[in-house]
DNA sequence: AGTTAAACCTGGTTGC
DNA sequence: TGCAACCAGGTTTAAC
């Protein structure tokens, strides 16, 4: 479930109740992406600071005594999710870090393990910043003008959606809203970055966040009775427009919504009212 | 240098 | 019922 919205939801979930807490312990499960980075020993005694997002990472800053001691960067891969509990139910066959801390549990639970917990003396110190060195803009961004979409946009010749989904541009936008995003723009999945006029990169942009901003809303909803990691229900289903409606009418002109794969990922497009 | 495949994993669904 | 094939919200790493 973690692009954007539902990092960010998750963010808000716990941020304001783990602030201040004391780490107690730390609890390894199998192996996620990453090693730790450092031994969970090392991290009893500190204090969590205000948990931040950037892309789809969670930065958790730690403190002892006072001063900054690194902190914690977080990652959802594919099926993870974070849950902030007071009460800390013996751990399952999928959960693979427990923060335990003096106000209650952070626990990821991640099936798949594409998910990463990484321990970083800063969050602009590697191994922290090598990972956030590439990303490009956070959607919302103001500096993100219509204007600097377009002539980064201009710069690339894959597909947009591609581009999109490498976040070197902009951000948080995963498979499921690029796809939509497109959609709402009505640009065709396969135009080539660089042949999208500074009109219709005005309009993609626009959808981008209009489609995040829409997903932030519904995503609590959506996230609140969020249990297992496989969470799409609901919400999202109802809202999307193509994603994962191959074979169905399109809800703009009625032509079949199609299915094609780039980058072995699965594109659902309208090729009534999306064009090159 | 920039674009594209392969890799990392588990589990659910589909089809023979 | 069994089993193979395919699919899944991500991103780094290796290879053209």
């Amino acid at each position: 479930m973690p692009e954007l919205p539902e990092v960010e939801v998750t963010r808000r979930s716990f941020a304001d109740r783990i602030e201040g807490a004391i780490v107690r312990s730390v609890r390894l499960g199998a192996p996620l992406r990453w090693p730790l980075g450092c031994t969970p020993a090392s991290l009893a005694g500190t204090r969590v600071g205000a948990a931040e997002r950037r892309g789809k990472y969670i930065w958790l800053p730690l403190r002892r005594d006072g001063a900054p001691a690194g902190g914690l960067l977080l990652h959802l891969g594919m099926s993870g999710s974070l849950a902030f509990g007071t009460a800390p139910a013996p751990h399952g066959k999928h959960d693979h870090f427990d923060l335990v801390t003096s106000r209650g549990v952070l626990r990821l639970t991640d099936p798949r393990r594409f998910g990463a917990v990484v321990w970083s003396p800063a969050l602009d110190a590697p191994p922290a910043s090598a990972l956030l060195s590439k990303l490009g803009a956070e959607p919302f961004d103001t500096a993100l003008t219509p204007q600097a979409f377009h002539a980064a946009l201009q710069r690339r010749s894959g597909a947009v959606k591609l581009v999109l989904l490498g976040g070197g541009i902009v951000v948080g936008v995963g498979n499921i809203y690029a796809c939509e995003a497109l959609f709402d723009a009505g640009i065709d999945p396969r135009t080539r970055a660089n042949r999208i006029s500074r009109p219709r990169a005005a309009r993609l942009l626009a959808s981008v966040r209009a489609t995040l901003g829409r997903a932030l809303e519904l995503g609590g909803s959506t996230l609140r009775d969020f249990r297992d990691a496989h969470g799409m229900d609901g919400g999202y289903q109802a809202q999307a427009r193509v994603y994962g409606r191959e074979g169905q009418p399109c809800v703009r002109c009625g032509a079949l919504v199609r299915r094609v794969v780039q980058g072995q990922r699965s594109t659902y497009f309208c090729a009534g009212c999306q064009r090159r």
